[in-house]
DNA sequence: CTCTACTGCGTAAGTTATACGCAGAAGTAG
DNA sequence: CTACTTCTGCGTATAACTTACGCAGTAGAG
């Protein structure tokens, strides 16, 4: 029925024959996209509105409405923009290594364009780029025993992670801008809050964690969190890859 | 400099002593939260506005904001208080059930109240109960051998593959009811979209992804994938507890 | 009784996305 | 050359939305 697909995708995809009629187009929408991640880039997520990026093009409003049925879309398209082409695939490089490199590319790029976390998601990853770094992780899982599906689960896995911290490191850094502070100290402030709000009679664990002291210090490893959690579930994959090998059962 | 936490945290910890003057207040902030939640549970995060929610408690719209400094503050507890406190630690439990425990009702709750992962996250969790879960998640792995930061990072990363799962399995649904069919008719019509697009010379893992017929079949269990990631995670912290225990190095 | 702190909320301002439809441009058919 | 079709840009208008401001009235303190 609604096999119908959005005729923006078409456009990225470059399915879209430009019927030779009508006025040349005076905008494009590789511009519009461009704009918008300008604006976000340079003002913040908050800024973009159909408005502020039609000023950016020197175009009314309604113009971008001929090229993206709704907001929404061009948010997405601006994502894919941001977030660019996979990079080729290094020779001779291992799942490991690759997964690793995969991950952290990924945190560079949410960390270059911060905004992107803040875009609400509405749609399973269908643009070009999004699919590109897709096809970039099967490509790194292509040489082990994992199942396909299971390659699809890493990499999901792998990404969610990048996504979460990056989306979590974001809002701290926010708020420390808005106060004028640096992001460790306000990682610190965090530390701070925690205890002043928590009562160790009623969260213990929190207690001997904030006894510990290591929130009144700042990491020394940039991204210890995320290094650490991107190290764990490498090692789950290597193990299961080693099980298998063996032909021994997995737990759970 | 900005200590003055603000205001809202300090009613929703109690820590704030009605001052006996004034008329007797008509509102409660629990009582706002609860209209908030009842709206986004019904008409969805979309239909929650001021004047919707003060509507559900007969109130004029301003008066919100004697409770609730903005919009995002009432929005952050409404995440709060539909995710609710967490359970009593199970006696006898050992670490690797109780995180498997922890991230299922996690995902449980975000898919009761599929709302929440929708809602715009700008600050670190300093809520009650979402200090709560991060308490009961540090008691689940009190036990074991990992570092106080290495607990943390654990906790973080089971739910950043959970939010993560959550998010992308309420798109889907959300796509397919929009369209009037089932979710995973709608995860069946992602594939197909995926082969219309995708050329497999240019992305030749989809390809081969795509060639298997996986998305062409309905998953057999559910929530397959975070399952898997979920074990995969698993199986790292357990690598690297054994790894600790028997004095092996790591990889990296 | 007076003072004071507090509550509810009416009004209004400023943004926002976007539906609708018109004027004009550039091809195409005759 | 002349319709005719199709497409572009965009002006206007609508219906939301958040929230600043300030006023009127209330209840406890002194």
């Amino acid at each position: 029925m609604e096999n119908e697909l959005p005729a923006v995708l078409a456009t990225a995809w470059g399915l879209r024959t430009r019927p030779g009629k009508g006025p040349r187009p005076g905008l494009t929408l590789d511009r519009i996209v461009a704009a918008g991640v300008h604006v976000a880039g340079t003002e913040g997520l908050g800024a973009v509105s159909m408005s502020r990026v039609a000023a950016e093009l020197g175009a009314a409003t309604m113009s971008l409405y001929r090229y993206v049925a709704a907001k929404n879309e061009l948010l997405d398209l601006m994502v894919d923009a941001a977030v660019g082409p996979p990079p080729a695939l290094p020779p001779g490089e291992d799942w490991r290594a690759g997964m690793l490199r995969f991950g952290r590319m990924h945190l560079g790029i949410l960390r270059r364009h911060s905004w992107i976390v803040r875009v609400p998601i509405t749609t399973p990853p269908l643009t070009p780029n999004q699919v590109g770094w897709m096809d970039h992780g099967l490509e790194i899982l292509a040489g082990t025993t994992l199942e396909e599906y299971e390659k699809l689960s890493t990499i999901m896995t792998v990404s969610g992670i990048t996504r979460n911290w990056a989306l979590l490191t974001a809002d701290i850094t926010a708020a420390a801008q808005a106060s004028g502070t640096t992001a460790d100290e306000a990682m610190l402030t965090y530390g701070q809050l925690l205890g002043k709000l928590v009562d160790p009679r009623r969260f213990p664990a929190i207690g001997r964690l904030l006894a510990t002291g290591i929130l009144d210090v700042p990491d020394d490893v940039p991204d210890a969190d995320f290094e650490f959690g991107l190290a764990r579930v490498l090692d789950g994959i290597a193990t299961l890859i080693d099980r298998r090998a063996s032909g021994t059962r997995a737990p759970n």
